[in-house]
Formats: C-alpha cells, sequence, structure tokens
DNA sequence: CTGAAAGCGCTTACAG
DNA sequence: CTGAAAGCGCTTACAG
C-alpha cells in the first residue's frame, strides 16, 4: 500500500511541494499560471493521488474529526441520534468517531481520552453517572465538548435536551385527567439528572393530585426481567384503572413484551404511556401513545454548536432545550 | 486549547524528546536509569500530556483507525452489527470511524475517500449497488478491506456472509412440509447479490415443489406502503393455507405492521416467517418463527481478518460463510 | 545510558 | 508567478 504524495506530484510535474499545496487546496488566488496549474491536477488525477489528512491535521491543528459518545449504539434511540448527527456532521464535512460508553464511567473515560489522542476537533456525549471529572478535565483545556440527552449537575458544558421535568407532569396530568386509580412509574434507579427529573414531574403532580401511585424502578442492565417482575408484583393486587408510565423505550418495551406475553389487554386491562419512539411500537396491538423527542432537530443543534465552539471557543454552560411532544394515540384510555 | 508536546516534557524534565518518546512507549529495555524514567513519567502527569496520535501515525504509517461503512446505522440490523464489531475493534485497540451510505454509490464513494484520506489501516463495508470501481481501487492499492453482510460479484475481497441461498431453501422446505397452498415471498427489487441468492433459494424450491408462489418485490427505501399494498393485493384473492416469507426485518416490520392493523391473526389467518432478528417482534402478539444470523460472530471474524490483513497484507478474495440458524416460533403452522 | 538528526506529508509565511 | 525552508509532534536508526 505505497501512499503516493504532493512530493511525487511535484517531482513528475517539475515545480515545488509549495506550488502543488497551493493548487490543491485552491489557495492560488492567481498565484499560478494556467498551465502549471492544469498539469499538476493532471498528474495528481494519473498517480491517484490521495491527500493525507493526518499531515494537513498536524500541521493546522484541524482535524475535521467528531467524536460521538452514547450509552450503546445498538440502541434504537442512540442509533437514531447518531444517524442525525452523522447527517448534519457531513454537512458541515466532519468525519464521526463513535463509541459506546455501557453506562461504564470507565468505559466513558477511555474514549474520551482514546478520541482526544485522536486529536478529534470537538466531541458530542451523553454522559454516564461519575463522569464529571473527565469531563472537567475536557473543559478546562478548552475541548469543544457537547452533552446530548443528558447533563450533569454543577458542570458548565453546552448541552442539548428536552423539557423532562415539565414533560413528565404534562404527562401525569394527562394521565390524572383520565381518572386513573393508580398510576405506576417504570423508570431506571439510577443518578442520572435527567431521568431524576422525569421521576421528578411524575412525583409532583402525583403528590398535588393525591392518586394512589406506585414506582418500579430498576438497574441500567437487565431490565427486562426487573421490569417483568415489577409489573407482575404491582398488577397482582386486586383490580383497579390502571395506567403504566414507562420512561424510556427499552422500559416500555420491556413491560409491553410481558403484557403481551400475559394476554393482557391494552387499553382495556391497563393502560400504557411511554418516553422515547421505537419501530418496535408498531408491532404492538394498540398504538401506543408516547413522547416524542425532537431528535433530528437536537443532533442538528448539537452539531452547530460544537462547530461554533470548535471554530471560536467560549466557555458555556448553556442548555438549549427541546420541547417533547405527547403523541397521543389509543393507549390510553 | 494549547497542547502539550514531548517536546515539553522533554525541556522541563531536561531530557531529550527522544528518551521522552522511549519511555512512554516502553520500549527502553534497559537503556533508561530508573531516575530520568521516573522523572518523565512524573512531568508527563503533572503537565497533563496527551500524545498526539496523528503524529504518530504519520510517523509510523499506522493509525489504529477503522472505517466502517454500512447502509443505515439507525437500522437495527446494521447497528447491531456496528456494536458488535465495535466490541471487537476496541479489543484490538482499534478506533472505529462510521458512515452510512443509504444504498447510495455516491455517498458510499465519498465515505471510502473520506476514510482513506483520513488513512484508516482497513475498511469493513457493505457494498452497495455499482460500487465495484471504487472497491477495486482499493485493493489494487492494497488496501485492506473486509465486506460484511453483503458481498459483489467478480470481487476479490474477504469477506463475512452467511449461506443466504441454502438458507432460503431451508426455509422454504420447511415452509413447503407445512402443506401450504400458496408461500409469498417478500424480498427487495435490488441486484445485491446476497439478496438474490435469497430469491434464488426461494425459486428452486418453489419450482421443484409446485406450490403456487407470488413475490413482492419492492424498492429499498419506501418500503412500508409498497410491502403493505402488495400483501394486500395478494391476500384479496379466495382464502388460502398461505404463509409470508419476509426476507429482511424491515420488510417484516412492514407487513406485520400491516397484519396488525387489519386484525389478521398470526399463524391462523396467515403463518409468517422472517429473516434477521429485531427487537420489534418481541412486541408482536405472535413469537416469531425468524433466520437467526449469528452477527457477533461475524463481526469478530469480520475485524480477525481486516487485522491480520492490515498486519501482513495478502490478496483474497474468500469468502467466510456462517451458517443462518432457523429459529422456530408460533408464528407459522 | 542518552541525544542529535532525519523524516513522515503536509501548509504557509517569506523572499524573489 | 514560483520555490526554499521551517515546522506541526512524533519515531527510530545511529552514534557515542
Amino acid at each position: 500500500m505505497k501512499r503516493v504524495s504532493i512530493k511525487d506530484i511535484a517531482r513528475i510535474a517539475g515545480v515545488s511541494v509549495a506550488t502543488v499545496s497551493y493548487v490543491l487546496n485552491k489557495k492560488e488566488g492567481n498565484r499560478i499560471s494556467e498551465a502549471t496549474k492544469e498539469k499538476i491536477l493532471e498528474v495528481a488525477e494519473t498517480i491517484n493521488y490521495t491527500p493525507n489528512k493526518m499531515a494537513k491535521s498536524l500541521k493546522t491543528s484541524k482535524s475535521r474529526l467528531i467524536g460521538l459518545i452514547l450509552a450503546d449504539i445498538s440502541n434504537d434511540f442512540y442509533s437514531t441520534i447518531a444517524r442525525n448527527i452523522e447527517n448534519e456532521a457531513m454537512k458541515l464535512g466532519y468525519t464521526l468517531l463513535i463509541g459506546s460508553s455501557d453506562e461504564n464511567p470507565e468505559k466513558f473515560k477511555k474514549l474520551i481520552e482514546l478520541f482526544s489522542e485522536q486529536q478529534v476537533d470537538g466531541m458530542i456525549v451523553a454522559p454516564v453517572v461519575h463522569s464529571e471529572t473527565i469531563l472537567e478535565k475536557l473543559i478546562k483545556e478548552e475541548y469543544p465538548v457537547v452533552t446530548i440527552d443528558r447533563y450533569l449537575n454543577n458542570l458548565d458544558i453546552p448541552g442539548i435536551m428536552i423539557n423532562n421535568r415539565e414533560i413528565s407532569e404534562q404527562i401525569c396530568e394527562f394521565l390524572v385527567s383520565k381518572n386513573f386509580e393508580e398510576i405506576i412509574y417504570i423508570g431506571y434507579d439510577t443518578e442520572l439528572p435527567h431521568l431524576l427529573d422525569r421521576e421528578k414531574g411524575f412525583d409532583k403532580c402525583m403528590t398535588s393530585s393525591g392518586i394512589p401511585c406506585e414506582k418500579i424502578l430498576v438497574g441500567l442492565e437487565n431490565i427486562t426481567l426487573e421490569v417483568q417482575n415489577g409489573i407482575e408484583k404491582v398488577i397482582k393486587t386486586r383490580s383497579r384503572k390502571r395506567a403504566l408510565y414507562f420512561s424510556s423505550n427499552k422500559l416500555a418495551v420491556a413491560g409491553l413484551g410481558y403484557l403481551i406475553k400475559h394476554s393482557i389487554n391494552v387499553p382495556n386491562d391497563i393502560s400504557v404511556i411511554a418516553f422515547d419512539e421505537t419501530e418496535a411500537y408498531t408491532l404492538f396491538q394498540t398504538e401506543i401513545t408516547y413522547v416524542k423527542q425532537p431528535l433530528e432537530e437536537m443532533a442538528a443543534e448539537a452539531v452547530k454548536i460544537l462547530d461554533n465552539q470548535i471554530n471560536n471557543y467560549i466557555p458555556s454552560g448553556k442548555k438549549v432545550i427541546f420541547p417533547a411532544k405527547l403523541i397521543e394515540k389509543k393507549s390510553v384510555q
């Protein structure tokens, strides 16, 4: 795999590497004669020249690389974010490095280090718990970083998120208005602030409404079993008009899987509302009422802010908050 | 974002950059005294040194970067592949660049060029139609490339795939053994060889069995509508014992969505068998009988072969063919 | 045990 | 209109 370089072009065309560099980068501005210009382009073409962006990056300190760290690229929700970010990044001429953290702070840190050694111009990350230290180190170095989906307390990094607490309250108010006798929140047992916000929204509304409620909180992994056991236990008590509120797509899929398996009809036997979209909902017997995050707009904004930071770094902890939307279908009655 | 370099360490520690490089890379082999070694490590730590992999790559011509090109990273099937490749690549110390081709040869070419300019050590790609030229160019340059999931005719690149034709025949034989009066294949109208293989398997078995069959072939995009119209048309004719054979997860999701919407019961009204796994199946009323590809093993093998090619390039068109497995559930009766 | 020097493939002020 | 030269941050044979 012998690479051809600007030097080869220069030699063959009988000019200096400087001249070659100027015409290849279209920075001649009338400096170079048409003749040499054509010659150089022709040689580049025939010897099949591919520019070495590493060398360029080394010289210019700009890599046109962006690092993206999400919890798990094989999760619907994150792969949709990744895809939208890919599209936006490509538009601006960036190439994407991707890594999955698996909610593991060690892995998260490892990825940050890997990407920063790789000289990415900036990163878009969904931070995990206990990743404050590594992120603080990054901002101390004025490394452009933007968070997406999640945020961490006391961390001044620009971020893109939704109005978690408010939309959660809205969901609950919506459920309250339907006169349920019991509302069950299925969430994560976690310290991630954006998830706690969803829980807080639930708590607040439930307290003020006085409707009996229950919470099933599961670990971030192996959720299927925990969710199903949780639902089973709660449902065993005497029959009531109940609603299940799933605070993520994965939780919803786990829960709906249980309902299907046990022939529990939605919404006749129980109502369901869920966070996030997923293709899986389309195969469920009942169209699911869910909370839609504007992922495309969020991705676009994340890339835009990151690009701005890359071009002109300004310390900032500004959060851009997108309103999520409750999409009413047929799973709540 | 001022970067600290090996030079800074050398200056502060009062040694040469060569010495610093040796201890940082653990290539001292007794050359360096414990004292200077410690000193260097200490300085590196305190001034927060991050190695510049680009500079290293430039010098060594090894980037430890792998480019991954799939059709669409937001598609379940591909994001699972991506995740598995990520895991394997990380184990071997590679970092992943990712891009989606959207089945578009121009985009595919663009990504290949981008990645090769970025000096990736190798690429794992799911080639699209009409991507022969760009891939041939790559192999002429002895650039390590491995295909996954798909392959192209007359293209000598190592590849990982499943036994598409054989498993498709098996599926059909399985259906034939169930005495269906009509079997309907839902596939893509495409030239992609691995998909044609699935169709050929179907054709062969159907011809020999003599059972009436039908094919619904849809374009690679906007499949939902086409699949649903196709099924609707076929189903209108007088009632028979029918089976639907979906040749991809996306087609299956589109088709099952139609069945759900029209309250067509599986397997009582119609049987269903599908290629690939997807989370969505778990929310369908009936457990879907499907073809499982060993994606984890395939990803591991792809990375392994690529790594071998990177370490010691050998022109090869060898295909590693993994057997797919028919997982019998309850959607065929 | 350690350092000076060349060089990877580029860009870009500077000089002519 | 064009080129010589320095330098980005590294590695590595070579010399001592």
